[in-house]
DNA sequence: AGTCCACAGGAAGGGCAGGCGA
DNA sequence: TCGCCTGCCCTTCCTGTGGACT
């Protein structure tokens, strides 16, 4: 006798007319082999790195954007078109791609160049060693042999961030001890303003050439979906209000080709899961739905339990119908739920932060505002909307009761 | 103009876990 | 096993903030 998971599994073996040809192209991450309306962007980047195909050391890149204008997509791009032609000449080049925004990967001194280490071939632990040692380790693996390293660091802010400016200052100069290697480093940001809140010092080594990504707009938003849409769904599967829509929705959020490909894969997805033969335009307002509701409700799951229980306390304010939330308020009924659950109430300080890091997230909304000779406060409210604060509280009263 | 409030948020450091080399 | 190192979470201490109130 079948269960019901083979049956599911048969029923999308005998589909007929599958609405994915490759799904894989859809994804924000695939990399296509032309990318429209990003000439100027992959001819400028190309012309900067030229140099190190005849073993010269091409000046330090600074790429800034908003999200999804293509930066990392133009970046991975050149670099392995560099790769390619210098591996067939006598030179060699060598580009090293790292998102210093991945957790465990990338998001410590120690973890880049541990990380480094590992892209040129030699493991380094995650962590049990001197800082030094591992820096050491990185150095005489550049040195190796005479080549040109190209670093390409995405989400150079979040590196700053963590760190001080003092090591992008001494990653930007690693030249000086290096005898027979070249390296050039490539920092992409999202953060328009990164560059003004950098030490002079750090601004001028790594921004020695700038590269601009302004947002798609509607027009180009279609071109790219077009593409994609070409290599990844059975011809004629979608109407033809899907893609205008898409790269409507996306263009006001700011051009942003990565939401605008989501909405399309989703989209398609919805369509497969309720067997229609045909992509419509209320898929991609379900897409719409799906994105944001799925997103937040995973960071609510993956949240730490103390995390859980101020959101939890804030949950418990909003619906006794108090619109003016403030720090205090939180933190008082955060010390009773503690009561009432067993857990050991951290400090003000710290509740404090916890509530920054869920308005990072966009699940609530704190404004810092100064109420006068009554104290500098944050003003808490939701930024979900009922249905979604309900499935939160949920998943909250899940994880927190036992 | 000076005072006051209720925090925000930076800096420093403690304690613990995980991992390494000797 | 021990000493050392890093990462992470947290506390403590402190200064800064800005608009209402006096």
């Amino acid at each position: 006798m079948e269960n019901k998971a083979q049956m599911i599994f048969q029923d999308f073996i005998k589909t007929s007319t599958p609405i994915f040809k490759d799904r894989n192209s859809l994804n924000s991450h695939f990399t296509p082999d032309t990318i429209p309306h990003r000439n100027n962007q992959i001819n400028n980047l190309a012309s900067i790195l030229a140099p190190s195909l005849k073993g010269g050391k091409p000046s330090n890149v600074f790429i800034y954007g908003m999200t999804g204008t293509g930066k990392t997509l133009v970046s991975k791009y050149v670099g392995q078109e560099l790769e390619k032609i210098s591996n067939q000449g006598t030179n060699q080049v060598k580009v090293l791609y790292i998102n210093c925004k991945m957790k465990k990967t990338a998001d410590t001194e120690y973890r880049l160049i541990a990380e480094l280490c590992r892209l040129l071939g030699q493991d380094v632990p995650s962590t049990g060693l001197p800082t030094q040692q591992v820096y050491n380790t990185f150095f005489r693996l550049l040195d190796f042999r005479k080549w040109v390293v190209i670093i390409i660091l995405d989400e150079i802010d979040s590196l700053v961030q963590k760190m001080s400016d003092d090591f992008l200052y001494n990653f930007t100069r690693i030249n000086q001890d290096l005898t027979n290697a070249r390296v050039s480093v490539i920092g992409i940001t999202n953060d328009l303003n990164f560059v003004d809140i950098l030490d002079p010092r750090v601004k001028s080594s790594l921004s020695e050439e700038e590269i601009l990504f302004p947002p798609y707009n509607a027009l180009e938003l279609q071109d790219i979906l077009r593409q994609r849409t070409k290599l990844g769904f059975t011809e004629g599967v979608l109407t033809d209000e899907v893609i205008p829509k898409c790269a409507a929705l996306a263009a006001q959020e700011h051009g942003d080709a990565r939401r605008a490909l989501d909405l399309l894969r989703v989209a398609g997805e919805l369509a497969e899961r309720t067997k229609g033969t045909n992509v419509t335009g209320g898929h991609v307002d379900a897409a719409l739905e799906k994105i944001d509701y799925d997103r937040i409700i995973e960071s609510v799951k993956s949240l730490p339990k103390q995390s859980k229980a101020v959101l939890y306390s804030t949950i418990n304010l909003i619906e006794k119908n108090q619109d003016e939330i403030q720090t205090g308020d939180v933190f008082n009924k955060y010390e009773d739920n503690c009561k009432n659950m067993g857990l050991s109430p951290l400090t003000q300080r710290r509740v404090s932060d916890l509530i920054s890091e869920l308005d990072m997230l966009g699940i609530i909304n704190a404004k810092v505002v100064s109420l006068g000779r009554y104290g500098r406060t944050r003003i808490i409210k939701t930024s979900v909307t009922n249905k979604v604060k309900d499935k939160i509280k949920n998943v909250l009263e899940m994880s927190l009761v036992v």
